[in-house]
DNA sequence: GTTGATCCGGTATCGACGGTATCACCGATA
DNA sequence: TATCGGTGATACCGTCGATACCGGATCAAC
């Protein structure tokens, strides 16, 4: 598979050496001990590389979160294939919660380091995939509000199980709890399958304007103006969600 | 108010007056101002004297945890007192989401550092307060799980909620986030009151042996053997049933 | 009143941290 | 051959958490 006499030689970059390096001390050592020059001594080069290269300490976490978020997020996305999407939703939720209990450094270095308004865009590109797995559950119809309503209370009870479940001591973590809130969140979120090809009772005003909000920004329109469309968007929100009213 | 001559003019302790620059620094301007030199500083103390009194850092950030949660600790304890138990589990979810919002870099301080295996006191004395608002409701027939089993979920869902908020960026939050999540978690967690004050006069071993008895006629269980239930039924009619007595 | 223990203010200092400045070198490009 | 961007290497800056050490103030016991 190798081949010696490859032209191409260069083997990893000097960027993929120091990610890598710091990826290890994370993971072996926890985060405290991933320091800028224990992370260059482990990578063989000289301490200002670091900076030259990623600008500052965060920019090296950024991708230090990329890269341990790469397995994660290309086993999503591979999930979001499938055809049944609350099914789907119910497996993207056991990913999700497999990958933070196994790798609580990588995930607390997302979504446990908490500076009000900042995200790291690892946490973010994670969001977005959850989001569009919502988007193909309103699209079928079996979405109870919202996309972005949705989208914020599973994230939320997705990131909070698993920092509560990781600040627990090792030995008192109970991961029966991770399931009794994915069904707690599926059934909140989702309607039960239309009975048959026939009528569909779960059919309500705000089960529909959430698949009209979906197939609209699915599919898009002519019929309407752009400054119409937006006003209906606005209307099929204030539907979907039926715990806001009218001021 | 104050008595010029007043034989006990000590003031704020050293203590105090070390917390309390350092709880000043940290609403101001954010967990990264508060370093120690800083806090001596605006204390009026040597530095030293941080470390000769909580030991090193993370003992002074512990006391500051508990100075900030030390109001809506009491807040929390004073909604227990309510007789409606489920009516007190949504005061103390919305307690608790105006707390965090309001009062992010406190929050953040006990639950938005995770490390694992690790939660500050006043994050345990929190949920231990939590698990007191279960137990009542369970004490009341209207838990469907148990206590420690509800306790994590709300707590998970309470706590994801506000750090997945406080990340946001400030224009970007949607309270109706916390509320839909809070109906989520009490209808998830709860059991409709009794239909009637005629059928619910109160709660025994008798009534709740009655209740489980049926609930398992109807139902069913996966948990349990067929042997495993066939005594247990039977143990279940005689707790029903104090007119008869074990042999 | 003297002694001793304890607490507190004050200074200096330590090693490690994030980050920068500076220079030499080396290979590709023109 | 001259130039220029990327790299290795060293020294350095200010700040951090934490400690050592000294001197003075207080208070109880003898």
């Amino acid at each position: 598979m190798t081949r010696e006499t490859a032209p191409e030689q260069t083997g990893p970059t000097l960027r993929q050496k120091i990610v890598l390096a710091a990826a290890e001390l994370l993971e072996e050592a926890g985060l405290e001990a991933v320091s800028t020059r224990a992370v260059a001594a482990r990578a063989g080069v000289p301490t200002p590389s670091i900076f030259r290269i990623f600008g500052d300490k965060d920019g090296l976490l950024e991708e230090v979160a990329e890269h341990g978020f790469g397995r994660y997020l290309a086993a999503k996305a591979e999930l979001l294939t499938g055809d049944d999407p609350v099914r789907v939703l119910r497996e993207v939720w056991d990913l999700h919660i497999r990958f933070g209990v196994e790798h609580p450094a990588y995930y607390t270095l997302v979504y446990g380091q908490v500076r009000p308004g900042h995200m790291p865009q690892a946490g973010r590109r994670a969001v977005a995939d959850l989001r569009g797995a919502l988007v193909r559950v309103a699209a079928a119809g079996r979405l109870r509000m919202s996309v972005d309503l949705a989208t914020e209370v599973m994230h939320s009870a997705g990131v909070g199980t698993i920092l509560a479940l990781t600040a627990l001591p090792e030995d008192a973590r109970d991961l029966r709890t991770a399931d009794t809130v994915r069904e707690m969140v599926v059934d909140t979120l989702t309607l039960p399958p239309p009975p048959d090809g026939a009528a569909a009772p779960g059919i309500t005003v705000a089960s529909s304007a959430t698949t009209l909000a979906a197939a609209l920004g699915r599919d898009g329109t002519s019929a309407l103006t752009p400054g119409e469309l937006t006003l209906l968007t606005e209307w099929l929100d204030r539907l979907a969600d039926p715990t806001t009213t009218a001021g």
